[in-house]
Order: C-alpha cells, then structure tokens, then sequence
DNA sequence: TCCATATTTCCAATAATATGGAAATGAACG
DNA sequence: CGTTCATTTCCATATTATTGGAAATATGGA
C-alpha cells in the first residue's frame, strides 16, 4: 500500500459523520445499507451526506452498490484490512507482538 | 471509546509526516527513538518534527519518555489496539468475520 | 556554575475542508 | 414516456492545519 493512500483513506475516518458513517456500514457487513437509511440512523442533511459518502468512496473504503431505486454502500473490508495491516507492518522490533488480535466476531459468549 | 478521541487520532495520523512517524515508531517497539533518530531518518526541521510529534503525543498515539539528554518517543501500543477496536466493533452484521487477524509478527518464516 | 547538545516555542502566511438549501440528475416502474 | 422517489451537484462562507527560521528552554556532565 502506498502511503498516500493511507493518509487519504485515515483523512476520510477522521471527522465525526464519516467515522459515524464507517463503522455503521462495517456493522452491516456486506449487506451494506442504502443511503436514505444511513442519513435516518444518522440525522445529516442530504447534501452533507452525499458529501461524506462521496470522501469516503474516493478514498476506497466503501463502496456503492445499485439496488432498484437505492444506493447501498457497504464498507470495504479489503480496504480496511490493507489499512489495518500498513499501520502494523513490520511492528514490534522483533519482541513479542504488542498488537491485539482481530477484536471482531469472536465466538459467541453468552452474557 | 469516545468517538471524538478516535476522531482525533486518525486526524493525527491522517499526515504523511505523523504517518511516516508513528510507523516507524511501531517498528521499533516499545524502546521507541530519540527525536534526532525520528528527524535523521525522515528529514524533517526541527520545528515541523517537534509540532507533529506533539499532534500525535496530544492524540495520545504516542509518549514521551526522558532518557539522559534524549527525548524517546514510542508507540502506544494501548492506544493503537483501542482505535484498531473501535473501528471493527461489531463488525459484519454476524456474517463470518471479514476483517483479517493481525498482521504482525507472524511466527517466523525462512526465505 | 557554565557549557554543549537536544528539543520546543513563537510567528504569520498559505492552503484545505465542512456545511446545508435549493435545484438538477438518475433510476425504476406502471 | 411521464411520475415519483432517491441521490448528487452547485455555491459561498467560516474554520482549521502546515510550514521552517530563529530564539528560548531543558538536561547532564565537567
């Protein structure tokens, strides 16, 4: 991964609704939601929104999916795992990793 | 965590220059580096070094430690797994997880 | 105490980003 | 092919970040 796309992508994250609008799609899975749901979940105008989605499409971390009269957009998951992966590349000077493992979907614990 | 803390922690990161340091500062593990290693191996002035690392200090991504006349820097490791966690919570709607264990430190392979 | 070296602060110019109302565009369906 | 609903574009304004030279500060050792 180059750089600069890294950087694109964690100037994308990192303002409050595009974070918002991340991690709501990463829940999602690959579903994805469409666009009017988004600006439901998350009360923004419609041209902010657009605006946001815009960012975050151009800097490959979601994407945008036809379905009959809705956009869907849906989080990249092999764009967040390469961004994931270039911030821990190389980590730890050889100690022991200091580098948690995935934190998502471990398996279920009842509460 | 707070999204505001995680806002301001990809902002910090969202610059070539704190990119390029809070990478190499992962790569060197907890011993970290002093500011005239960082600034030798990026070519940064002075000025511009001390006012990123502070940025990326103030965002919490990294600490200072005095060490005789120098000042290491070094990843924190903590606040690195907290941010990688906030972004995969509750990750993929229960479909199986799609976002990829950690990256680092596999155990070793021979060339 | 005083020196030498390491690091931070001060400064002000330049450039980039976030916002939402209203209008325009796009897509599907009868 | 026109209607309807979903989404994007246009616009202007206000706020915020980045830069490096020079001077100031901090630290440890003699």
């Amino acid at each position: 991964m180059e750089s600069i796309t890294a950087v694109n992508q964690l100037a994308a994250l990192a303002q409050e609704h595009r974070l918002a609008i991340f991690r709501l799609l990463v829940q999602q899975g690959q579903e994805g939601l469409a666009v009017g749901r988004i600006a439901e979940a998350l009360g923004l105008a419609n041209a902010t929104l657009s605006f946001h989605l815009k960012t975050l499409a151009t800097a490959g971390l979601i994407e945008a999916r036809q379905d009959g009269r809705f956009i869907h957009y849906s989080a990249s998951f092999d764009a967040m795992n390469a961004l994931l992966g270039f911030l821990s590349e190389n980590c730890c000077a050889g100690e022991p990793c200091l580098i948690a493992p995935a934190p998502c979907c471990p398996p279920e614990k009842k509460p």
